[in-house]
DNA sequence: CCTACCGATCGGTAGG
DNA sequence: CCTACCGATCGGTAGG
């Protein structure tokens, strides 16, 4: 018996209990129907290409997390980058759609200010909240995609960046935000994005380890820093 | 002949003009003895790390940048890994050093306005001037460290940041800086970081693509963009 | 979606 | 610092 080279372990007779960590996870009947195993494979390589970076995750550890054999990812996607591409992607949709649906919600008597609170505050959830691993690896690993999907995402991109411009426009018009508006928004966007950097989320323990506070707290704090008090 | 496979050029007869960019590169006389072979791998290895991450270099690319074989950085440093925590732990003990300098050129009756001014320009310098990768690199892929590695990076980052803790502390007091004065360091040191993903330094040429500004002017703008006027 | 496999490339080493 | 090489791992594919 060769030690070196893995083999599938033979079932043991009479052995009832499920096996869930070691070898090839059990399919229920929703996986196996449902289309959505696609979707498992974006959602397990976010958090891998978060975690390790787009070259320091192999197809194989993907596959892995998602409890598919090697070739398997293949089936889905043409290429690895097709990959990366497909998180960016659906990583922007949302968090463009939920960017809208706070606009959206704002009462018609709000001013810029508050504009800009709900903008930053929904980008924070984008790069911390739950599900946050989509647009930390937009922003870290776009190196690695191709002209053409790069283009795609940079549209999505600039939709999204499009609705803080008018926000923007007025804060520097009532004097609220000082210094040249495009670079104003080029450093407000490295603050908010260089959070992935240094954020830990506050747990439930009173832990002293670097930075603890809430989404809530950032705003607040990246308002009174870069904004002006109204004239 | 195949124009897709670029093959060496086969020398012409009777050229006499050297060959510098294609096959092992001549070593001049200075680059044999001298021990400095070392630093031009660190140098090189920079400039990969930056452009194409670590774990998108290969030691091979490095050698060859540098005109060894793919064995030979082997010889100078025993992995990988600690070839980047060179890079990382030369570029921090530089910008250590020119950040000291140039707090000591500060006239005595500079004030704290004047003192962070210099900290930021000086800290634009090594993010974006000339040999600007190490400090980059040490910020983009310092999660390629093994913790022994990591202690060492940190100890040199936090004697960096040491110095900027009491200009923030002043500027906190005299109301030129608003709100909590721990997430307005991470945010603004933030804000600067992140200029490495967008700026391109201007050209002679007067060119209109992206983000267009001297050092000085981003320095300018980012002070205007944080701080309060004074009282 | 798995099995079985391929060629390429990787970090690293022995011996000179 | 080069030559010559190693085992491991990589992205990807054919055929079912």
């Amino acid at each position: 018996m060769n030690l070196d080279i893995p083999e599938p372990l033979a079932p043991e007779a009479g052995s009832e209990a499920p096996r869930r960590s070691r070898g090839r996870p059990r399919k229920t009947a929703d996986e196996r129907d449902g289309g959505n195993r696609r979707q498992e494979l974006i959602t397990g390589a976010a958090r891998l290409f978060r975690t390790q970076g787009f070259a320091g995750t192999s197809t194989r550890d993907i596959a892995t997390a998602v409890g598919m054999r090697s070739g398997s990812p293949f089936y889905h996607f043409e290429s690895k980058e097709a990959l990366l591409a497909a998180v960016m992607l659906e990583g922007m949709k949302g968090a463009l759609q939920r960017q809208n649906a706070a606009l959206a919600g704002l009462p018609p008597t709000a001013d810029v200010r508050e504009r800009m609170r709900v903008l930053v505050r929904n980008h924070f959830d984008a790069l911390l909240g739950p599900d946050s691993d989509f647009i930390p690896v937009m922003l870290y690993e776009w190196r690695s995609l191709d002209a053409t999907q790069r283009s795609e995402v940079n549209r999505l991109k600039g939709e999204y960046e499009a609705a803080w411009v008018p926000v923007f426009k007025a804060l520097h018009a009532t004097h609220q935000l000082a210094g040249d508006p495009v670079l104003a928004r080029l450093m407000i966007f490295g603050a908010l994005n260089w959070s992935v950097q240094w954020y830990a989320p506050p747990s439930g323990r009173s832990a002293k380890t670097r930075a603890r506070a809430s989404l809530d707290d950032l705003t607040t704090s990246a308002l009174q820093l870069f904004l002006k008090e109204p004239a």
